[in-house]
DNA sequence: ATGCCTGGTGTGAACGATCAAATCCACATG
DNA sequence: CATGTGGATTTGATCGTTCACACCAGGCAT
């Protein structure tokens, strides 16, 4: 005697038996209604009512060769603080793919090359039909493994460095992000707007720092020793915006790349006896939980993690159909919150 | 032709064919080793690594009734500053399952009935095997209905005024937590020590008060007007913060419920002149990210998660294993990191 | 009337694993 | 020598679904 999960399924058997009908009536009544006559259709599926049925998956998947199980590698959240962006995807996804009768499986992996591991793992014992890839970078192994065998996926952040891609992607327009921010202080009357980043070479860091290029060149505003780059985190943001502040022409408004970063200039804001939002303005990348929490509101661009799982979830099933379909990108442009600190 | 995944499957005939032994040798030699000879053993196991070989998880999962799949339902975050803990907890709680060649399954609902359909489709279809419940509350529809048709789940949160609990429980001893942090203040050489916390009626708010409680009667500490509760937030513990440190006598050491309650109290301190970690110390609740990014650093107390996670799974491996187990809890003591705020 | 098609429904086989039971073999025992 | 014993291995059946195909009735053209 096992648990109570024992209790008898209900199989096409019982409600084939219960309509007066064949088992493969029942499956067409859900696979195939097209094929039925309406009234035979209309018994079936009030038998499938009464009687609650539900296909057993195992014996579906095993027939069909698919799980209906999308794989995501959910990583150590490394910083924390911008860890909150992937968890709102990951409850997107999660979201997304129920429209689309799939489910998320979750694994775990330190590094690249147990995720790839993971991938050969759950794909070998056929557990899940595709994979969905988050925080991709520069020569990414992952991506490479995956294309190589022609595996289906899409990733969540572009192939970066990559000329042609080779896969589907779906991602947020961090550049027009950024320049969506400058543009906005413009319109808030400031001239001199700064730009706090990270070190070049990351394919995000340098994006988002091509939009605030990319602004403050168009609209013909001084650029000169207003960009500043270092590692992430409250620390290192209230110290870059620190040099920021102290130049002879200190810049009005700060365009960070991250809302740590954001944070960090906020409290260099008030070192100095600024009023964040009055007489500086700062906006933050990611709109983080903490942007709304801290003292002002910090202004931040806000990534529509929604959007980009839904545009995910119809590039794999696209690809799930059946049909050869080419590599394709998505750029989903961020939108700003604007709130005190700007 | 589909995609890749088409590729043909390892069987176990194959592997069989590829070993000069039968089948059922081959799946005996990975889930009943004892029972083959010694170096047929080692004939088997040489197929199974030079093949590749993975059982097939539908195959299995039709045979013997176990999905080898957990679901947990991921609800959209709602304070967002808190969803931190539980996003720790989902990945340790990946991680625990791996050891006992679980995954995990997601879901979504957006209230509790729903999520009980999502249980009642997810069983109906034998998608998985049993459940986690995170968040339980008082009078939880969820843990009932699991408990009347005797399914196998564990949850994380006590089972919230019921007198004897009806299934198996994983909790994070608040009071313990509360406790830990008055004694920390004590030996810091505070005399009076507030707490600062949700209103009555949640289960884990009022678990945290008494740790509070405890500890300040036990040491003979006064304890008068020194609780103020109030909904959870930054600006709500800055208003609470603010009455207290505003009393002829005002408290030295602040206990608080959460961190976003301590976020706010620090504000509150340094609106008032003050220096937190010297003139009044300041302890939070969960060790959210903030609680590391914030200024002088934020003394909070840390769920351990990942203990939290493996005790789950091993209740729950249990309760699969087939025999029936009476209801357990479990309550694990939780940790206090000290930062600069004390 | 015969044949062909077409839409609707039923039948047998197959997916790949494990369970239960049968078989085989070596060895000890009466 | 016959019989029993227990360990090691194999065989057949089975889980519940969908696929491929067979069947059947009726309409239409020949």
């Amino acid at each position: 005697m096992r648990t109570g999960q024992e209790r008898q399924q209900i199989t096409l058997e019982a409600v084939a038996l219960h309509a007066h009908v064949s088992r493969q009536t029942i499956s067409n009544a859900l696979n195939a209604p097209h094929r039925l006559a309406p009234d035979t259709l209309a018994r079936a599926k009030r038998s499938i009512d009464t009687l609650g049925y539900r296909p057993n998956q195992a014996a579906r998947s095993l027939r069909t060769l698919s799980s209906q199980l999308i794989g995501f590698r959910i990583e150590p959240d490394r910083d924390g603080i911008n860890g909150a962006v992937l968890d709102r995807f990951l409850h997107a996804l999660c979201r997304a793919a129920k429209f689309e009768d799939y489910h998320l499986l979750l694994f775990t992996a330190s590094d690249d090359a147990s995720e790839i591991d993971g991938y050969d793992e759950l794909l070998r014992g056929r557990a899940v039909d595709a994979f969905v890839l988050s925080s991709t970078h520069q020569g990414d192994e992952r991506t490479r493994w995956l294309t190589e065998r022609s595996l289906p996926f899409v990733t969540f952040g572009r192939p970066w460095g990559e000329t042609d891609p080779q896969h589907a992607w779906v991602d947020v327009d961090g550049a027009a992000g950024t320049e969506a921010a400058v543009e906005h202080l413009i319109r808030r009357g400031h001239r001199r707007i700064a730009f706090i980043g990270w070190p070049p070479g990351s394919g995000v860091g340098d994006d988002r720092h091509t939009g605030w290029r990319r602004a403050v060149l168009a609209n013909g505003l001084p650029q000169q020793g207003l960009a500043v780059r270092g590692e992430d985190g409250v620390e290192s943001g209230r110290a870059l915006a620190a040099k920021l502040l102290d130049l002879v022409q200190p810049p009005s408004g700060l365009v960070c790349a991250s809302d740590s970063l954001a944070l960090g200039a906020l409290r260099a804001v008030a070192d100095r006896g600024l009023v964040a939002g009055r007489d500086t303005a700062v906006v933050g990348f990611d709109d983080t939980p903490v942007a709304m929490a801290v003292a002002p509101g910090l202004t931040s661009i806000r990534q529509p993690v929604e959007d980009a799982a839904s545009a995910i979830v119809r590039l794999l099933a696209e690809r799930l159909s059946g049909v050869r379909v080419p590599p394709a990108g998505e750029l989903i442009v961020p939108t700003l919150i604007e709130r005190g600190s700007s």
